[in-house]
DNA sequence: CCAGCTGAGACCCATTTGTGACGATTCTGG
DNA sequence: CCAGAATCGTCACAAATGGGTCTCAGCTGG
């Protein structure tokens, strides 16, 4: 009774979870059942249904289009000019609005990643929960590149994280930024952009078939700010400087352009024309303090393809 | 508040179903709070549950590999050299075997059918569940071809509906034998097989991409025989001479080979040589009397692709 | 016009599920 | 070997779920 854990995770016996699952959820059988059939009590039972759930173990689709949404979508792609919109009700309990759009876009990265192609990501619980449920797959060949640097202090949420994660579910190789996501002065930036690895890593930007973007935004909401990944100070002042957000660390206004600040310049990503130049731009990001920076995000050509809520739709296609 | 039903069925909001079940099995919310939120009683959201999970709007997907089944998994492989194989736990309830089976078909499917491809399919209780829990997709260019004759009296399951359902799952184009499947003379199938427009339907066979086969058993639990499709004479006799059941109308014995008997003359069908040039031949069969059969079917060449369950994989690997 | 049928909501109740408390068992580090 | 921690099973209970019945309104067909 070998347990391949492929998972990078002691205790959590994988094999035993699917045969769970599938007996509870295919099946439709009482977790008393599974549990007298299988030997187990049944309070093991539903843990392991818990834990499988969270872990992305089972897989929940619902069949697009999502009714009302969908004129929101088709309001979205003609006023904008996108390839796709998808838009997802909004949270009516106190979910997080971020792990609904990222699964949303993980269902999106699954249909449209194709084998051998290579995705581009950044960071953020939206981006967590889509690599959270994306379709496990092997073998095809697929690459994740991250486009940003990382965050030496561990937050709850990171980047190398993030990119591991959709990694692993991809079953991709990875390419990391090995710097920091600010470095320390703009000298030490402009040198860490062309020595390697980081050379090589951001030159396989403009390469990339399919970028997973998140929108940070500025608002009093930033989990930027929460997180501790921007200073107070900073806050403050990008957004004198007229800064609604930033998508991989290009801030913007809420016109689209770029906006300076001495943070900016020590910014290590790829440049703005290295992800114009990738075919699906899919931006996923909701709930109301997000509209601005996705606004700006969309006429800055950082995004053809736009994942969101209702909530969000509706605001930006007002106006 | 139009609702656009794409489904030929009238009285079922599917908008609102999808977006019912898009807060409870995304956001995990409870029944009761959806109802509140959306002006309904708690029932109405209950029952919108269910037929949503018996239509196959909602999809539950299990990751692979199913931990023990994987065992299973390769041994079938390599002992009979099939491309794959998909071993899913046998049903511990009353559940029907072919529902389970014919679930896992559908993924199998859904994540090997390439756009623009041909699917043949045949007819049955586990094409019915594999047609159901396909995941709808749009605008792809498929093709389903039915490879098998109709039966005028409409049992539960029919192949005409088998079909169409499959058809409807994918946006695909269908292709049907208008003729039953079983003549009602030599002579007359003779005639029907060559001319319009069986002929050219049956043509489209050896250049499908991917054929989903059943497997019709010749046990006393053979469905044929519960459905009425053949006579209780014709199963004694197709029996008596060494059949173990039929694949697509081809009846077998236990080693593969043609049976030859008064109904194989009148059997409107795909000849087996342009079943065999099929590249992905997939056979959903669980069960403990399909076993037989389905050993049959891979030393025919009927078969290279396996979905079965448990119960039937220990039988085949045994001996 | 009315008996009968159908579908939907209201209400009720048995089952199933999630979760917390508590005690037993195993693991771990000294 | 032992103290403490962590894990796991048992029990109990509240919440959630899935069916059932009843009734009523609207419609149907005679």
């Amino acid at each position: 009774m070998t347990t391949d854990n492929n998972d990078a995770d002691g205790s959590f016996d994988a094999a035993l979870a699917a045969r769970i699952c599938w007996h509870y959820f295919k099946e439709g059988q009482t977790q008393e059942l599974i549990a007298q059939q299988l030997n187990l009590t049944r309070k093991r039972v539903n843990r392991m249904l818990g834990e499988a759930r969270e872990r992305g173990l089972v897989q929940i689709t619902i069949q697009r289009p999502l009714g009302l949404c969908s004129e929101l979508e088709s309001r979205l792609t003609n006023m904008f000019g996108l390839r796709h919109a998808i838009v997802v009700p909004s949270p009516i309990g106190n979910t997080d609005v971020r792990v609904l759009v990222g699964s949303a876009a993980g269902d999106y990265i699954s249909d449209h990643l194709t084998p051998g192609a290579a995705l581009g990501i950044t960071w953020g619980g939206t981006i967590n929960a889509a690599a959270q449920s994306v379709r496990r797959r092997s073998g095809e060949a697929n690459r994740v590149v991250l486009l940003c640097g990382g965050l030496a202090e561990s937050t709850s949420i990171n980047p190398y994280d993030n990119a591991s994660m959709m990694a692993r579910a991809l079953d991709a190789r990875c390419y990391y930024i090995t710097a920091p996501m600010f470095a320390a002065s703009a000298e030490l930036r402009d040198l860490l952009l062309v020595s390697e690895p980081v050379r090589s890593v951001l030159a396989m930007v403009p390469k990339l078939d399919l970028a997973l973007l998140s929108a940070i935004d500025l608002t009093d909401q930033s989990k930027a700010l929460e997180y501790g990944v921007i200073s107070w100070n900073d806050w403050r002042s990008l957004r004198a400087a007229g800064a609604v957000g930033d998508i991989c660390g290009h801030y913007l206004d809420a016109d689209g352009n770029l906006v300076e600040h001495s943070l900016t310049a020590r910014v290590i990503n790829p440049s703005i024309k290295s992800l114009q130049v990738i075919p699906l731009r899919v931006l996923a990001a909701g709930g109301a303090s997000k509209v601005s920076i996705v606004r700006a995000a969309i006429k800055a050509g950082l995004c053809n393809v736009l994942i969101t809520d209702e909530s969000a739709a509706t605001a930006l296609v007002r106006r």
